[in-house]
Formats: C-alpha cells, structure tokens, sequence
DNA sequence: CCCTGGTTTCGACGGATGTCAAACTCGACG
DNA sequence: CGTCGAGTTTGACATCCGTCGAAACCAGGG
C-alpha cells in the first residue's frame, strides 16, 4: 500500500490524523469508546471522567469527528459516539516496522 | 500488554510521540529515514529535499528525537539519523484494531 | 407552550508551536 | 591557529490550539 517515502499531499493528510490524536484528552476520549468495540457511548459517560469542561469535552469530539475517527449518532436527548475502526488502521499501518521495512524493501 | 482504557498519565506519554508526528514536514522527515531502515540519513540529504530552511528542520529533527522516535550521531563534519523501530510500534499498537478488540474484550 | 436537561456553538484569553534570520558550536583542513 | 562548512541554538514573530463561561440549540415532559 504505502511501499514509497510519503508525498507532501500525503503526509499533509496523515499529520491530519495524527493531530486529532495528539492530546491526552482525545487519546483517552477515543480509549473509553474504543473499549466498546462495536458498541457506542453516550456522551454523558464521557463528560463524568474528566475534569475538564462540558464545551471542552464537546470540542475535543468534534476533533476526532472531522478527523474521521469516530462517528456520532443522536438519539432521543443523547448522542452516542463509536470508533471508526478502518481510520485507526490506516494510522497504524504508518507506522508498523513491517510496513517500514516493506517500504524500505520496495526502494 | 495495554489491555485497559488508558490511564490519565499513559495517555499523556502516548500523546507526546503523536504529537511529535502531528506535523507534515516531521512526518516527511520520518518516512525519508524510515525508507532506510537499519541505514542512516545525513541531515544534509535530507535539508535539500524541503522548502524550509535548515534550522527549521534542525527544529523538527529535534522534536522527533525528543519523542524517542530518532536517534542521532555525529561523525566526522556530518550527523546521521536513524529509525528507533521499537518507539514507533509502540504507538502502531496502541491504534491497531486487533488491540482495540483485544483491550474491549479484556473490559 | 414553556420549562428542563443534554449537547453544541460562540467569543475570548493565555500558552504552545512553526518559521525564519542571526549567532553559535564543532570538526576538518590548510 | 584561522577559516570554512555542517548543524544546532537563540530570539522574535505570527499563528494555532486548549480551555472556559455564556449563549444557543434540541428533544422530551409537564
């Protein structure tokens, strides 16, 4: 797939992912709904782990949904959100060693 | 091996090196030295191939070593970087999906 | 129809970050 | 030594980003 240093268009849109990832808050916001593989969270549930605001919380969300990593769903008053999972993978996949080492194989 | 929904300060650490990756000219800068895995790259090939000036890669080159995601050495008038394989699975786990299954199946 | 509770948007503020030019460090080579 | 070239550090500047409170939005229930 990746078997080529990366493109200036193409890291521009890895950085992108890669950025939503780049907070604790969003690291372990996408960790308590990742821990529901398949299943979804309720945003309420969330915003009881951390200190930090309701809006904040919000924001962070939003972060990861314009990144591609989780998708939101609205239900009744409350809207539950759920991983992503082929994003994540694309992510990860950069950076598995045999992916570099097929890179490296490949030129 | 991370089998939990991350811990307020594990999510800070893991942050840290996806940080260090939220930039496209650090993610260009990794994949160059990446293609040469094992190999080094003199910081000289690598100023020649972006737009921005030296001590604005120097910059980057430093974030990533920060990170533990490089590792440099100065020989003679040059200095080689290299790939520190083991940093970058580090965070190619924690996004893989079959971890992901994993860490919920284990809640 | 208007409260009430859950969630997002808006506006503002302080701190972090990418970038460059200039100054500095460190080997090598006369 | 003195200079030169490779790389890094420093200082400055503009921009971006996390955070909050206040306000707006939205669905459900008196």
């Amino acid at each position: 797939m990746v078997t080529e240093p990366l493109t200036e268009s193409g890291a521009a849109a890895l950085s992108q992912g890669f950025k939503a990832l780049s907070d604790p808050v969003r690291l372990r916001l996408l960790s308590l709904i990742a821990a529901r593989a398949g299943d979804e969270v309720c945003v309420c549930e969330l915003t009881d782990t951390f200190t930090q605001s309701g809006p904040t919380i919000s924001h962070h969300l939003k972060v990861l949904r314009d990144a591609g990593l989780v998708s939101s769903e609205r239900r009744g008053s409350w809207v539950y959100y759920r991983i992503v999972p082929a994003a994540l993978g694309t992510l990860s996949q950069v950076l598995d060693p045999s992916t570099l080492a097929a890179r490296a194989a490949g030129q």
